[in-house]
DNA sequence: AGAACGCTTTGTTCTGCACCAAAATATGCC
DNA sequence: GGCATATTTTGGTGCAGAACAAAGCGTTCT
């Protein structure tokens, strides 16, 4: 006994339901005040308050005071990695939220996880430039080929700015509802960014889903065909 | 809200210490009985009773029945892997057990990681492997190469038993001691059983540490090269 | 400056659950 | 059959922590 890494401590921290809450709301990338948390998770503003220290605590979430706002977010893409695979172990137990919501059919299609894009779509994106040879799967990692590079800036995307951008570049993020990888790192915010620059698509307030216009998705398939 | 899978249940599961204890001491891929567990996680064992109850519901551990004593393991490789990556979040954290065990080290040198080998001798082996083009890593998953194959069979491997058990063949499994992959799936469990069988090294009792020989450990690192 | 807003702290209530003792049930051994 | 061992059920205790109301700070707007 005694051995190895303390793993009850960070899971009571997910294992409240209104953390929890909080968390998945979280996943969506963006920063939200305290009030939005408290209105997503369904309880009053000091439980959001004691609730986003322990948080903090435990290093799942930072926060910022900006004003007379403060929004938190989470610490970063390890700890969306995490969510992620809670998620798809949750969901393979058949442990869906009470009553699937309305949105999980579009949730299924296209989401945001943590800042790129998820669910049949971001499969797809993945698949498409694996296909090609864009990207290369190496034992350290996941990287992305001269061609894939070629192939990007021909479609007009800001490569510098990606490169610049906090490593790595690629990273293989594990889709709950796929149960296959999607394309994570600063590529994958890149492209996410990249899409809903062009108009293709638009995040749904509130929530994660991806929704994209006719004319996007056509446009986004033809760019990323299987 | 209520979108996507329920992670606070599963979460919840594993956040009590005693559980969290519990699962722990079944990542040595041994079926304990429930009085053994009893002791690992320091509690008595009407209270193991009602944790197992809970842990089978929510489809973490399986239990059977042989005679009188009534065996405990993990679900699969699945909760496995779950696991080993809160162990990694936990570790990263510095979230380590109040006061790092005597066994700490060892623990990080070669343990057991369900059922196949884990920490510093995990990764050497996998990179070994990878290095010599034994393993190949595809979009879809990790497979053994035809020459991997002919290196396992001279050296005295029963692949065809390894093939015959339960898929994935291979499986990359995150070690969260050195964060990098290493070797799990069916033959993942079958390198550690041979390994024992050589007498290589041996499972040290109540513990997921894997003990080398010195010799053990010199046959070892001949066969897996970096 | 005063009012309005956003967040946190404090204090209190209350539910949930981990825990064990004792009794009940099940299995194996002689 | 009767005793020993292993596990589960039942019942009761106690504590941890989740929740909110009310009050306290700090920032922004007019």
């Amino acid at each position: 006994m005694k051995e190895g890494p303390d793993i009850a401590h960070v899971a009571a921290l997910i294992g409240d339901p209104a953390r929890a809450n909080i968390l998945t709301a979280l996943m969506s990338g963006k920063a939200l005040t305290a009030t939005e948390l408290a209105c997503e998770a369904g309880i009053a503003a000091p439980t959001v308050s004691g609730h986003v220290r322990k948080l903090m605590g435990g290093g799942l979430i930072l926060g910022c005071s900006q004003g007379r706002h403060r929004y938190f977010q989470l610490a970063g893409p390890h700890v969306a990695n995490l969510l992620e695979v809670m998620m798809g172990f949750a969901a393979a137990q058949g442990y869906l939220r009470t009553r699937p919501g309305p949105r999980d059919p579009a949730l299924r299609a296209a989401r945001v996880c943590y800042r790129h894009l998820a669910g049949e779509a971001g499969v797809r994106m993945y698949d498409s430039l694996m296909g090609r040879g864009f990207l290369a799967l190496a034992p350290d990692g996941l990287s992305l080929t001269t061609q894939g590079e070629d192939f990007l800036v021909s479609c007009g995307l800001d490569l510098t700015g990606v490169n610049k951008a906090r490593p790595p570049l690629c990273r293989n993020c594990l889709d709950w509802s796929e149960r296959r990888f999607h394309l994570g790192g600063s590529l994958g915010r890149g492209l996410m960014d990249f899409i809903f620059q062009k108009g293709w698509a638009t995040q749904l307030p509130r929530s994660r889903v991806v929704h994209f216009t006719q004319k996007g998705r056509r446009t986004f398939e033809k760019m990323f065909p299987l």
